[in-house]
DNA sequence: TAGTATACGGAGGGTACCTCCGGTTTGCAA
DNA sequence: TTGCAAACCGGAGGTACCCTCCGTATACTA
């Protein structure tokens, strides 16, 4: 039922090469420009007509869904080193961070994009919600070793930190946003 | 120097009247349809032409804060009224709900234009700022009390509550925002 | 190499934004 | 009351972007 089996014929070589020249140029437009890209220079970009496009990623959302899919895989990746780490608040902490940063670091859709619904099964749903575990394992642990307080949820937190983010979306006054963080750790802290 | 000023010369009637129109209208369209309001629309339920809409506010932003004027202006009454409190933390917190309300409530439009930055000494800049000054001193006597941490300041927290509300605009889960509120108030708290 | 499923591309229709200017209305002065 | 200039109205129209549709081109298969 997943989108891979959905490729077991495989997609013909041209449409293979396109599809990952739109997401490249997708990528770099969305670093650059955030989330409100013009999707015809996207195409023009990846010389590509307009069509071909939207064939591709049928809708403005699914294109900067793919393009923040390798954000939300990376996230789960170091959550799950993190887990090793010694001290289950830093860690925590630590995680919730990159997010900020991964954010503001001209990702800015990502939290627009994180924090909206999502087909289920669709794989930028997948790889949040696998994200989302991962990063619930770390909340677990520190709150099992008494540094959160019971009751926070990994959901709330995380909407929250993208709130954040979004809100801070263009032109960042870093200073401020380090003092919002640690507002929301603040928070969390048991 | 204010725009209150520069209305010495009164305006014509009908400029007068189309301008209530359009703000009327204008209201009613945010509270139902939240930001992304379609101006050509507002102009048609007010009766006028998107000409004399554009003639009274240049920008759509311009509209948005004129809309949101008013409840600037009712957070800042508010805040005076709560500084009498006896209790300055609950005084604080009551305030901070009513930011959520009244941006949950229709005028999602609300946090992304408080937000926002505005022209200094525009009328939607000098409410925010009075409406500003007024919650800081609700936070300056709830942490004389100590019952809220010192470094916290005002601009932080409204801006994270507004995140909060921005994130959730469109079908907002009640009870998660509840949490994510509680969330801010334990940030805060000393 | 020929045939076919697949993919390409851009013209074009739709929506919303905002500007511009000819025509109209209003308020004031005589 | 009447005349006039300033102020105002309204919508046509230019721009930008969105997304769809379909004739043409291309890659795979036999």
């Amino acid at each position: 039922m997943s989108e891979a089996d959905a490729v077991a014929r495989p997609r013909r070589a041209d449409a293979q090469r396109n599809f990952e020249r739109i997401l490249a140029a997708a990528r770099s437009a969305v670093v650059e420009r955030g989330g409100d890209v013009v999707l015809e220079d996207v195409a023009r970009d990846a010389g590509v007509g307009i069509g071909t496009l939207y064939r591709h990623f049928p809708t403005r959302q699914a294109l900067l869904e793919a393009t923040f899919l390798d954000e939300a895989r990376e996230l789960r990746a170091r959550a799950e080193v993190l887990a090793g780490d010694i001290c289950a608040f830093d860690a925590l902490v630590s995680w919730l961070r990159l997010q900020v940063d991964f954010g503001l670091h001209g990702h800015s859709m990502g939290a627009a994009v994180l924090s909206a619904k999502h087909d289920t099964g669709s794989e930028i749903q997948v790889a949040c919600s696998a994200s989302r575990m991962a990063g619930n394992v770390l909340l677990r642990r520190a709150q099992d070793a008494g540094e959160v307080r019971a009751g926070v949820e990994i959901d709330d937190v995380l909407r929250l930190i993208h709130a954040l983010v979004l809100v801070n979306g263009t032109s960042p006054d870093l200073a401020q946003v380090e003092r919002m963080f640690d507002l929301v750790i603040s928070g969390i802290r048991a």
